[in-house]
DNA sequence: GCCACCGGTGGC
DNA sequence: GCCACCGGTGGC
């Protein structure tokens, strides 16, 4: 945490639209506990000569109406938001630089997946957005959010003067996909990584999580936590379990990023899709995750959690009514 | 050969 | 309808 990342989550313009100052529907929003949000790169699909970045800057722009009308019509709540941003388009370099994905391809993009990109947490107050600086401190936030929610002065950890009269440190312009993170989601276990991988749009799911142990071996199962604990009891003397893994993921705002299960098959019933229909989703709260990139190998997502003390709604969030 | 990513589905 | 789980495989 040393270094704010304002900077992270500012590339372009998202100060000024400030969508939630100005919009009262946000307010709304803030209910939600958590949001993420996540940029989607993957749509870029193609186009050789294009750079990804171009790609990726245009397909935010698409993206952005879809994202207002969710605003306004939907208010649902997020709990915690991420935000993350697209390295091509924010260049940065902040992460690492480890590995290059797998679809990195050489030359010519052929798809990039997004990832996690920033990580912001909504105040439970003014309800403006501020970004984590690291992922630990974001999974340490999230795992008691709903006990202890985040005001903008829990950001003087490691902004010493930032309050709740500063302008929001990043706003949902439709720049990044965001996606709504579950609240208190234990932190991993010391040595361990937790990491969120968001697959690419259009696709039967929205991401993966899987948990790195020590020695390097990913687990994407509590099944195969399981098994690698009763192999390697060292862990669980060293007080590590189960309790401390969850699968769960983020889901993201874009109604659409997921395909739908396939369509039943009504015969003679319009059975395909509309393309166009989508009805406000929820609310936009999230999170914001980024493309790819340099992020390395834990491109999780950041995540912002609102407040986990509405005013309104009495229980938060949560669990209880997952979705839809 | 490995493994990151994706699809599919059983079971709730 | 959701999601935990895992098999398959493209791309390295």
């Amino acid at each position: 945490m040393e270094r704010d990342h304002p900077d992270i989550a500012t590339p372009g313009k998202m100060d000024q639209n400030d969508v939630q100052g100005s919009n009262p529907d946000l307010n709304k929003v803030n209910s939600e506990p958590n949001a993420l949000h996540v940029s989607t790169s993957p749509d870029i699909t193609e186009t050789p000569t294009e750079k990804p970045a171009e790609k990726v800057a245009s397909l935010a722009g698409e993206q952005e109406n879809q994202i207002r009308e969710n605003e306004e019509n939907h208010s649902e709540n997020a709990q915690n938001q991420l935000v993350l941003y697209d390295p091509a388009v924010s260049a940065a370099g902040e992460v690492e630089p480890l590995r290059a994905r797998r679809n990195s391809f050489p030359n010519y993009t052929s798809r990039v997946l997004p990832s996690v990109g920033a990580f912001t947490v909504q105040c439970a107050s003014c309800f403006k957005w501020r970004l984590i600086p690291t992922k630990e401190k974001y999974e340490e936030i999230r795992e008691h959010i709903l006990e202890q929610p985040f005001y903008c002065e829990t950001a003087r950890e490691w902004r010493p003067e930032v309050s709740c009269d500063d302008p929001p440190d990043i706003t949902q312009d439709g720049s990044r996909l965001w996606a709504i993170d579950r609240p208190n989601i234990a932190q991993p276990p010391p040595g361990w990584e937790r990491l969120l991988r968001i697959r690419a749009e259009g696709g039967t799911k929205f991401a993966d999580v899987y948990y790195v142990s020590p020695s390097g071996k990913r687990l994407r199962s509590m099944v195969e936590v399981l098994k690698h604990l009763e192999e390697h009891p060292e862990y669980v003397a060293q007080g590590v379990q189960t309790s401390q893994f969850s699968f769960q993921i983020p889901r993201p705002l874009q109604e659409d990023y997921v395909k739908k299960r396939r369509p039943p098959p009504s015969r003679d019933g319009p059975s395909d899709v509309n393309p166009i229909s989508w009805v406000a989703p929820d609310g936009n709260t999230g999170l914001l995750l980024g493309g790819a990139g340099p992020s390395a190998p834990s491109d999780t997502a950041p995540l912002d959690v609102l407040d986990g003390n509405a005013p309104k709604k009495p229980k938060l969030m949560g669990d209880s009514d997952s979705v839809i």
